[in-house]
DNA sequence: CGCGAACTTGATATTTGTCAACTAAGGTGG
DNA sequence: CCACCTTAGTTGACAAATATCAAGTTCGCG
């Protein structure tokens, strides 16, 4: 019934009455639809409302003056756009729609009267932004630390497990909308050698992508090979079978 | 007066008045001392208080199973150690001492009652948490998509503006108690390799390094060659000469 | 005086990027 | 329906950036 991913997400970070999901239904109740490849928020915006992806996917993104284009983190159905700013004021980065999305818009009055009357909730919001944030820490260690294969072999077991807590994931594979440019200027590798390292997780048997469907041939293997462990989601008690 | 470095950041996140400064002050009264390399905080911890680093520099790191180590974090006077660990439950990282620091000690309660009582409080401390999350952003782009020489030089640049922030920098110089191990394991570089990019920086004269002191024989010039915006660091007119 | 930690350097190996060309699939106007 | 585009994916050859290995050096300190 519960189908709002956003309150799906948030059930992981805190305890919610029934009382409070239904005052976050409520409060995502206006929704407005954004075309594939169509900006969301623009860096130096400051926007009115608070923004939620509902469906679709979306990217946070900085653009250097070197033209090169970094994607800093995965919007995905659950997930936040801009809690932050409100606080920050100004956004020093870019959102794009990657697929159509639907986006609620709850303005920041609501915001407010939701966290300042309901501890619950002020506490789920504070979760989500700190998940973000430990995602981010992940990121940085998956970049410098990983080479290319298994930099994307985490990037993929990440995703499987996120679109897992909002049940947009099989228990081995999920959709992913993204081309290969766009996943290189995630993991910071050129196009070219981002094809090799697809084929390369491919003809390691760990992986099989057809008309952006990721199957993951085992999920333990794949998480061997990634040395991917999954704590920095703080996700507990996702429905993904490996995990048991 | 106001030299709690902790009181100097926060004022640059909200207002404070002179009453909530003397409450900030009183709750960072009790300190306790961590000698260099000694851990504060151990990924798995869940602490009892938050801790706020008021002299002295720590860094947030994580060790990879293929021994790799990755810096993703500095701490420095003023900053939050685990401001979210009350929320997430467990540490997802450790902490660790680089130089003899100050630690003070602030119970969860005295936190609570903080921002229960004192928007304001609790706005400071929100924008502490989302500046962290927006250095995150920024050194995820600088790893990913800078080559080593401007890699470092962003770097360098952050932390000047950062301890001038909290009057801990002169204007064109600073002290930096990192060897070439940690400045490697923070810009995913080997050692061999940040050796030579330190050079490369001092034969091109953006900056020398003795004793631990680096000097920016020019701000700007330096700013320029690593494309350093510092915006993302939401500290707005910090006395940096160079800023204006 | 000797020892260890940090730093330095050269030679070489590996990883990743760049350039250029080509294929496959999908859409669009004639 | 086809000719033509555009976009995404693919491949090979080569160049550049960075890692690794091995061997010093320097310097503070017991």
């Amino acid at each position: 019934m519960a189908s709002n991913p956003m309150i799906l997400k948030l059930c992981y970070g805190a305890v919610l009455s029934d009382a409070d999901r239904e005052r976050l239904e409520a409060a995502s109740k206006v929704t407005r639809s954004v075309e594939r490849d169509e900006s969301l928020i623009s860096e130096g915006d400051n926007p009115e409302n608070v923004r939620v992806v509902l469906s679709g996917w979306a990217c946070r993104h900085k653009t250097l003056a070197s033209g090169r284009r970094s994607i800093m983190a995965y919007l995905v159905p659950g997930d936040f756009c801009d809690l932050h700013v409100a606080v920050l004021g100004r956004m020093d980065h870019s959102i794009s729609a990657i697929t159509r999305c639907t986006i609620a818009e709850i303005p920041h009055a609501t915001v407010n009267s939701l966290t300042n009357g309901h501890p619950s909730i002020a506490r789920a919001f504070w979760w989500a932004t700190l998940v973000d944030e430990s995602v981010l820490r992940e990121w940085l260690v998956n970049l410098g630390q990983r080479p290319a294969a298994q930099r994307l072999a985490h990037f993929l077991c990440e995703m499987h497990i996120r679109l897992s807590a909002v049940e947009l994931a099989a228990p081995n594979s999920f959709t992913l909308p993204l081309s290969q440019e766009k996943l290189g200027d995630t993991l910071a590798l050129s196009t070219v050698h981002m094809n090799r390292t697809v084929r390369e997780l491919r003809e390691r048997g760990l992986i099989s992508i057809e008309e952006k469907t990721v199957t993951i041939a085992d999920v333990c293997r794949l998480r061997d090979f990634a040395n991917f462990e999954p704590e920095y989601l703080h996700l507990k008690g996702v429905r993904v079978p490996q995990i048991a």
